[in-house]
DNA sequence: AAATCGAGCAACCGCAAGAGA
DNA sequence: CTCTCTTGCGGTTGCTCGATT
C-alpha cells in the first residue's frame, strides 16, 4: 500500500513556527514526554504534521540545545569526524552534545567548506587541493568509500595542518577517531575540549534526556536525583545543583521576557539570587520549572 | 533611500531502516 | 515472511536579513 502521507494533508500548516505553536509543543512535550510524534500535533492542538513537530523540537526547542556558532574546538571535531564519516551528520552530531545534525550540516555548508577551501583543503576528500584544476575537472576524485569499509583511519588534511598549532589536543582527537573505527555505533570523542569534565555525563543528540513530569523534581539540596540522565557537572558556578538545569541554553527568539506574559501555562515565580527568573507550569507538578538566565536570556528546565 | 545580492539557517521533502502486528 | 507505520537521515529549498551598489 505504500506509506501514509505525512505532510500533504490539506489544512496542515507549513513554514516557520510561531511562538504560540512553540509554546503548545513545549508544553505538550514537557507534560507528556516524547511519544508518538504522529499523535503529537493532534494532542497538542497543532495544525502541523508529526514530522514537523519532531523536527521543530529536535532542532530548535529541545532545552538541551546549545545556540550560536560552533566553537573552534567544535569545528575541529566536525572536520575530523567528517574526514572519516563523510556526510553522516547525525553521527557527527552525536559527538557534539547540544548540537543537531541540521545545525552541523548547515555550519559545514556555510562556514567550514569555505574555510577548508581557503586553507587549500578539499572539503570532500580532506586532502590538499591539487594545484592542477584541470585534473580535477577531468577526473573528479572517486567518491570516498563508505566509512565502515575504510581500512585506514583517516587523518584529515585539516588535522595535519592544524597539528603543529594545536599540538596534543588535535592529536588526542585524531587518536580518538582512529579508535572509533572499531566500534562506530558507540562513537564518542574521548577528549572534548568544551566538555572536559566527566564524559560519562554527556549525552548525544539522540539521547535527549526526556523530562517526565515526575522527573522534574527540584530537590532542595545536593541531589540523589532521578534525573541522572541529564546530570551535568559543568555548571558548578551557577549556584544551582548541577542536576537541576541544562547548561547555556539560549533562546534568542525569546529574548524579551514580555513575550512570555501571555503564556497561559507558565507563571513567573520569582527571581533568584543569581538574577534568574523562575517560572512554574501549574499544569505540571509544582516542581516543574523553567529557568531564564540573565540576558541574553537562557532557558532551562529544572 | 531604494534596489539588489548573497549568506545563513530553519524547515521541508523523499527515502530508508527498523519495529511490530 | 509480509505489510504497515513510525522515526531518522541527508539533501534541498526558500525565507530573512545584513551588506553592497
Amino acid at each position: 500500500m505504500g506509506r501514509q502521507p505525512c505532510c500533504d494533508k490539506v489544512g496542515l500548516k507549513k513554514g516557520p513556527w510561531t511562538i504560540e505553536e512553540d509554546k503548545k509543543l513545549i508544553n505538550f512535550i514537557l507534560t507528556n514526554g516524547q511519544c508518538c510524534w504522529r499523535a503529537v500535533p493532534k494532542l497538542a492542538g497543532l495544525l502541523r504534521c508529526g514530522k514537523s513537530c519532531r523536527l521543530r523540537w529536535t532542532n530548535y526547542l529541545r532545552p538541551d540545545l546549545k545556540r550560536g556558532l560552533l566553537s573552534e574546538s567544535e569545528e575541529k571535531i566536525v572536520i575530523d569526524l567528517h574526514a572519516s564519516l563523510g556526510n553522516r551528520w547525525s553521527k557527527i552530531a552525536a559527538n557534539l552534545p547540544g548540537r543537531t545534525d541540521n545545525e552541523i550540516k548547515n555550519h559545514w555548508n556555510t562556514h567550514i567548506k569555505k574555510k577548508l577551501k581557503r586553507m587549500g583543503i578539499d572539503p570532500i576528500t580532506h586532502k590538499p587541493i591539487s594545484t592542477s584544476t584541470d585534473q580535477e575537472a577531468k577526473s573528479p576524485p572517486p567518491p570516498p568509500p563508505p566509512p565502515q569499509l575504510q581500512q585506514e583511519p583517516v587523518v584529515s588534511a585539516f588535522s595535519e595542518a592544524e597539528q603543529n598549532k594545536q599540538g596534543n589536543e588535535t592529536l588526542l582527537q585524531s587518536s580518538a577517531i582512529t579508535e572509533r573505527k572499531e566500534e562506530e555505533k558507540s562513537i564518542k570523542i574521548i577528549t572534548s575540549p568544551f566538555n572536559s569534565t566527566d564524559n560519562s555525563d554527556s549525552f548525544c543528540t539522540d539521547e535527549v534526556p526526556l523530562i517526565e513530569p515526575h522527573e522534574n523534581l527540584v530537590p532542595s539540596g545536593p541531589s540523589s536525583s532521578t534525573t541522572s540522565t541529564s546530570t551535568s557537572s559543568s555548571s558548578a558556578s551557577s549556584g544551582m545543583p548541577d542536576d537541576m538545569h541544562f547548561s547555556s541554553l539560549e533562546w534568542p527568539q525569546y529574548n524579551n521576557m514580555s513575550i512570555w506574559d501571555d503564556f497561559n501555562y507558565w507563571d513567573l515565580l520569582c527571581e533568584d539570587g543569581d538574577h534568574r527568573k523562575l517560572a512554574v507550569d501549574p499544569s505540571l507538578n509544582q516542581f516543574s520549572r523553567l529557568v531564564f538566565d540573565q540576558e541574553p536570556w537562557k532557558f532551562g528546565v529544572l
